[in-house]
DNA sequence: ACCTGAACACCGTTCAAGT
DNA sequence: ACCTGAACACCGTTCAAGT
């Protein structure tokens, strides 16, 4: 068992880490120590393998954060859809709002490389911009407006979680400023009190 | 002339250089070689000083990119404003993005550290955030209300310009993609559309 | 009174060499 | 077949020393 494979005759030294491994310890890490603290050599460090060997299973530090946000988007449990066309705009909306707002350094990410994240077949977070797109055009948009619609959401979220991701590094720096938790709550129902007057905004409109 | 001064009575050796003077030099590196560019070292050494002087001008390096955006807020003409004060927030809107969107990579900034870019009094860029209150409020808004839609749109053009920095670095690399500056004007007119439906779907509520 | 080099504690990434 | 140390080319920031 310890050097016979079983099944696929493998040869040489076998493999010290995995793709998943490292997803794991880099999540890890940052949930430990915080989301700056996440570098190639750190992360090399706390799985106890050299720093180059990361990069046998990922292609670039980008290429790293990627995977962990795709990873996230298909972890993150698929909400209840209402039959309402206009309803499931907002609830797909906000359920994509809280799958990558556990990490909310996404956004530097997601502004960089969106397509890569969201727009490729085969991503596990597809479904979400599929979603919004059709229920808008059900809704009574036009392919048009449903993708300006999109888009305009899409700014809306990035921008959130790049605000909030700064006002959570603010309050790691000074400690104590205010309450802890029921900022991100408070940010978390401004962003559901934009997503409603921007859909609304949009399917009321007639020209 | 060149060692005494006719008016206060200086000593010592004199300054070798100037805040206002770090700052141009800083524009001209970013025009130049781009955003990701400019690091402290650099820009001490296109200015052929030593790199440690900077530090007497400026906190640091957030301190460096704050004062950058203040100064490009301020030196910002200001739009003529329309009497009906609906249109006036999306004019101001559109003033304050087109202000910032001369520097993209503004966003990282601002989500950072908005307030001391906008929120603080005395700041050249205030004059938005009063603005766009006080002619929501005029539009029907309750305070509150003005308040939601001035951070929703505050969103949204952080959003916005974060994509709009990613995309034109991603651009860099990889060379003669698509057109060339076309795609700008398309993220401005998605933009305010995305103004004009968020604006039109906050005024518009009742309840 | 003002400026600076050297140093500290880091980065991402490559590549020849080791097991 | 897989892993790695050393090296390269950088960072921001501090502080004792120089002019």
């Amino acid at each position: 068992m310890t050097s016979g494979a079983a099944n696929a005759p493998r040869r040489g030294r076998p493999p010290v880490t995995s793709r998943a491994e490292i997803l794991t310890a880099a999540r890890r890490l940052i949930a430990d120590e915080g989301w700056e603290k996440l570098t190639v050599r750190r992360l090399a460090r706390v799985l106890g393998i050299g720093t180059t060997t990361i990069y046998l299973h990922v292609r670039d530090r980008d290429d790293l954060l990627i995977q962990l946000i795709n990873d996230a988007a298909g972890r993150s449990p698929r909400p209840d859809l209402p039959d309402d066309p206009r309803e499931r705009v907002i609830v797909v909306a906000l359920a994509l709002h809280d799958a990558l707002g556990e990490m909310p350094w996404a956004a530097d990410v997601l502004a960089v490389d969106g397509e890569a994240c969201l727009g490729r077949p085969g991503e596990d977070a597809l479904w979400y911009v599929d979603e919004i797109l059709s229920s808008a055009e059900e809704a009574g948009c036009t392919p048009e407006r449903s993708g300006d619609l999109f888009v305009t959401l899409w700014f809306l979220m990035v921008g959130e979680l790049l605000v909030q991701a700064g006002s959570a590094r603010r309050k790691a720096k000074t400690p104590a400023l205010d309450s802890e938790q029921n900022n991100a709550l408070l940010d978390r129902d401004v962003f559901e009190v934009g997503v409603r007057s921007l859909v609304q905004g949009t399917l009321d409109h007639t020209d």
